[in-house]
DNA sequence: GTATCTGCAAAACTTTTGCTTATTT
DNA sequence: AAATAAGCAAAAGTTTTGCAGATAC
């Protein structure tokens, strides 16, 4: 079993990175976060154990989780700060919302990941994550005719 | 046939809102686009024509275009500017995003159309849109290896 | 005439950078 | 000892807002 912290020192040390009292604070803070977050919010929760840390460290140390595969951006049309969430903790489930009423399903399907890494590969990308977020109208607001 | 002028009228007359010539001057700008395009790009364009103009006005027009269902916003990790792109031009791209240096390149593929189609349908879902967003290293930051 | 819009400048907010001191290797 | 990181503050970049004068209705 590799663990992410494992993941992560790995990654420090191919580059002579060095491992701080703040990076290893920043990843497991991190990890214990159950969905996204903001550099601001992962900065404020940070504070409280460690007042005297930096924002520009937290963001930095969150690029790095980036660049080492444990954490992936997300930005969203609505909300100008971007999010950083787990990249391996929820690998396969995708959204399929409903714009009547917003349930949200979640699905897997392999076919479409599989042809997502050929459309990769053809562009000469290694790929390292999707989002995929199908919107529709569910049975319930198909039949109440029309959603706004 | 509707055009995409008419949308746009529609929408300020049901809110009494004013016709003006910048707006129109905007909406003919963002239309001309063919893939999407920052508020600070179009407003560049627009300035070669009509150098008066300010970006307030082109931003909040955007913002309207989104608000009428013309335009979307797309915002991509690496990059922190808003795209504004067409609604409805089909067939829709899809996007492909280097996290290494933001390069974005656009695709289209048929095969997963049709499976997002399948998919909402075994949901009990009408698909109306979708977006997809696949995150990678371009063939350049491989090579470079990732490090910032 | 009234309500809305424009253009400007400034504010608000997010992300990045420069630099000095501190820490890791 | 040398190289890298932290923390701070300031800069850079993007989006939003307040307002006086202009324009559409």
């Amino acid at each position: 079993m590799i663990s992410e912290q494992k993941i992560f020192y790995d990654y420090l040390e191919t580059r002579r990175l060095k491992r701080t009292a703040q990076r290893d604070l920043i990843l497991d803070m991190f990890l214990k976060i159950e969905k996204h977050v903001t550099p601001e919010e992962l900065y404020q929760s940070i504070r409280k154990k460690y007042p005297h840390i930096g924002f520009s460290t937290v963001y930095r140390t969150l690029k790095l989780l980036v660049n080492c595969g444990l954490a992936r951006e997300v930005k969203t049309a609505g909300d100008n700060s971007t999010f950083f969430e787990h990249q391996y903790d929820h690998p396969h489930h995708d959204h399929l919302v409903c714009q009547g009423c917003g349930k949200m399903a979640e699905f897997f399907d392999k076919a479409i990941e599989d042809l997502q890494e050929k459309i990769a590969r053809a562009h000469g990308f290694k790929m390292t994550g999707h989002r995929l977020e199908i919107t529709g109208l569910c049975k319930t607001c198909q039949d109440k005719g029309g959603a706004e």
